[in-house]
DNA sequence: CTATCTTTCAAACGATCGTTTGAATTGCGG
DNA sequence: CCGCAATTCAAACGATCGTTTGAAAGATAG
């Protein structure tokens, strides 16, 4: 009836997601508990159990409303990079941008909730629970099958098992420079949270993980392989 | 009395160490329950506050066992290489591998623990709760200081606030590395636990982060510091 | 307005959490 | 063998956990 038709349709469902990625990123699963989380929300108790079902749905919910669209958006990147040079072998370089553009893009949307997430996410790779490590795989399944395979076309004379382990290298890094608040901070001796130029940190990080991509082959490796 | 005179001196408080360092692992810090811990251990519920005094207490006593040694081992491997080569500038190389090397080796000693050791060690970088992050600060902190001087003698020409990064980058792909069960070994469609080779992971890992380190400085990182 | 479906609410459920208690047991020097 | 300290034990503490319940409130269509 109104101009904005479907106002609040859903917004308590919203206000939950955003309490819950804020309070998960600060807590750990188990430490926000669901009494925290609606107060937070300022809605009722129950309503997390009305409109997710569980405590774990919640967690699958807050995963799925961020990671989808960022996954769709890694391999939207890799099809105009595919397009735009047509038969043409991809320099690893702009693979590797491709990848980590919507990842650090979000971490620029400070106030929308995206940093949090982000932090969030980059936890989550080593959570011990194993059906939260589980969701996450397959969430990320089909595009990082997008991105292995590119990988192995762009580096068509790299070990098979080289490649593996390079790209879980520069996975690595990548989870643990989004998600590391203070640790290393701390440990280098360096302003814990210098205003992050999401710009900035994105060539560092392009340059270090093409450059330890493209690392020269040793003799040990090679014999392994 | 005995040959062995001090059999089971605070035999209790190792069980419970072990089995600590095991159910941490699998269940994270909260996960695991003293009722479990304890039940592991073979021993009485109360054991835990008694020998330690809370489970706060615990953890710390988890990661002192262990990390005390192993940074006295990196920052021993770092006097020896600048013992073998006075007054001269070190390669790079050589102190990434007298860094990575200590932790590595643990993950060999599959029996006695190390290795689970080693990956609780490696997901509490990124840990949610402040205190138990700002532990592994403090314990890590001589060691890194060290490792952090050497960086800077053995890269001159590298603008501070980039090798600051570099070493965060590195730190993050190493926490990582160990700390990754399963997660990308699913993603990337590799077998789950093909027995770890240290010494050819530490190969691999060695020719990524001395590439990444090594990078070439871009203009627009140039510019920045 | 009424009837029907959706959503919110206060209250309570049983289970499990970390910790404490006080008595029972053990180890050991005298 | 005795006496004292260190250690272990079963039991219970209060608090908090995720979830459920049934009634109250709100929205919607006839």
């Amino acid at each position: 009836m109104s101009l904005r038709a479907v106002k609040p349709q859903h917004e308590t469902r919203t206000r939950i997601l955003d309490a819950a990625e804020e309070l998960f990123m600060q807590h750990g699963f188990e430490g926000a508990s669901m009494r925290m989380l609606t107060a937070k929300a300022g809605v009722n108790l129950a309503a997390v159990n009305y409109h997710f079902g569980s405590k774990h749905a919640l967690i699958e919910a807050v995963f799925r409303r961020r990671l989808d669209p960022m996954n769709v958006a890694r391999i939207a990147a890799l099809d105009k990079l595919e397009a735009e040079a047509p038969g043409r072998v991809l320099a690893p370089e702009s693979i590797i941008r491709a990848f980590i553009g919507p990842g650090l893009r979000m971490i620029e949307d400070a106030k929308g909730g995206g940093r949090n997430f982000i932090r969030l996410l980059g936890r989550t790779y080593t959570e011990p629970a194993k059906s939260i490590r589980a969701l996450i795989g397959h969430l990320y399944a089909p595009a990082m099958e997008r991105y292995k395979a590119a990988f192995e076309r762009a580096l068509p004379r790299m070990p098979r098992e080289e490649l593996v382990w390079r790209i879980h290298f520069m996975f690595g890094t990548l989870a643990y420079t989004l998600a590391a608040t203070d640790t290393v901070q701390l440990i280098a001796g360096c302003k814990p949270e210098d205003r992050y130029d999401a710009r900035l940190l994105e060539e560092r990080l392009a340059a270090f993980l093409t450059a330890g991509l493209n690392a020269p082959l040793k003799s040990t490796i090679r014999k392994a392989a």
